[in-house]
DNA sequence: CTTCCAAAAAATGAATGCAAAATGACAGAG
DNA sequence: CTCTGTCATTTTGCATTCATTTTTTGGAAG
């Protein structure tokens, strides 16, 4: 009989999938992965067949599923998968914004050197692939450089509502390629160097508004040519 | 046969409360209210007829309420109340200062008059609690501010993932009481001078960096007097 | 008296069955 | 030809049932 709360590590990761975990992710990419239109009716019956399990679990993962904000839930009429609305987009930009400013504050007080050096290793990358006017590569790294500020930040539930957020604005990703804007592109790659240039002088309140404002204008980028 | 797409005002608000939902509602503040000890099992058997529902409803609000972070599902061995560690109250304290900060700097951008004055009244209110020292009356006047200067932001996913945050860490809010502190009560009540200060001049970077601190403050005497 | 093992008991996870509501089709009236 | 009211089919929501796992209890050995 161990005590369960002093050795708990804070649930570290994800040791031991429950069965019906395998399927909430699976489904979850399924919709993700846009392979149901939008506002499209999710098919229960169809679903159960393509997992191959009863209704019982998978209508189990579609109410956290609608918990998480992919799908809604209409009473007695079944689950459809969310419509983004350009409020919704531009709310969910915002929140984003506001998540990744205070990863910013929070990576400021408590990064190390070595994820300092890790960062800006990544930044010189996306550095090489903005200069060859590489998008997929650029993308890539720009990606990756925000998820390591905000797994910087050293914040369990922080990381995991940002990326509850990022999942639910996947779909709509698309609009945020700005190929057709090289201005921003180039506006852009400025505003990193700034994060950098604030993060290596650990300009906590300096960095966050760097980074909701870099933020704001990805959003405008995205509704300028989405809409 | 109505078009559903461009009719429909954004899921306005509850109107038709699904059957389930009532339930999903119930038993979160079931759990919120703390009827549950921290750590301990939920009896599925027992609430199912607490509530007089079968099992299938049950577990699927069960879902739910894990994936909002309220409680954690072992797989087989049932749901337990989610304890809060002191590190998962630090992290929350931070996220939600990094929400309060956002919806500071939104709330700037498009605050009206009126909701502003609203917002100072309510601080006027709450200065006299404080000058009574009737703690109460402070506390409640307190959460209805931070709650107007969200919903002043005027972005409901701001404020739904506010509201999950908050729902996480209402059971450990005892230990935010700084009856036993009164330096710090002069000091929040000096920060909420500032806070109404740069909401006044829509100075929204700054209402961020003092939201962000206030929170910062509250958990560090939270901390104090709980540990 | 403590410790360990085994079997019973309980609980969990999943599947199936059933009643109610919604969707769609079809026929008749205007 | 269009609209409307009724009926059959499909689908949803919940209860019940079944299999597997865990927990507990009882007893025997050390």
């Amino acid at each position: 009989m161990v005590d369960e709360s002093s050795p708990a590590p804070a649930v570290a990761a994800k040791p031991a999938a429950s069965l019906h975990e395998g399927l909430l992710v699976a489904l979850r990419d399924f919709i993700v992965e846009g392979n149901l239109a939008d506002g499209a009716r999710v098919p229960e019956r169809a679903l159960c067949e393509r997992f191959n399990i009863s209704r019982t679990p998978l209508r189990e993962a579609l109410k956290v599923l609608a918990a998480e904000g992919l799908i809604e839930l209409l009473p007695n009429r079944g689950a459809r998968v969310r419509e983004l609305s350009p409020e919704d987009v531009r709310e969910l930009f915002d929140v984003m914004g506001g998540l990744e400013a205070l990863a910013g504050r929070l990576a400021c007080e408590r990064i190390s050197e070595a994820e300092f050096a890790e960062i800006e290793r990544m930044h010189h990358d996306m550095y090489r692939f903005y200069l060859r006017r590489d998008m997929h590569g650029y993308f890539h790294c720009n990606q990756a450089i925000h998820l390591a500020i905000v797994a910087a930040a050293g914040n369990a539930t922080l990381a995991a509502t940002y990326a509850s957020l990022a999942g639910r604005i996947r779909r709509v990703r698309y609009s945020a390629n700005l190929a057709k804007d090289r201005d921003r592109w180039g506006e852009a790659m400025r505003e990193h160097e700034a994060i950098l240039d604030a993060l290596r002088r650990r300009a906590g309140s300096e960095l966050s508004d760097i980074l909701f404002l870099h933020l704001r204008n990805k959003r405008k980028a995205a509704q300028a040519s989405a809409g």
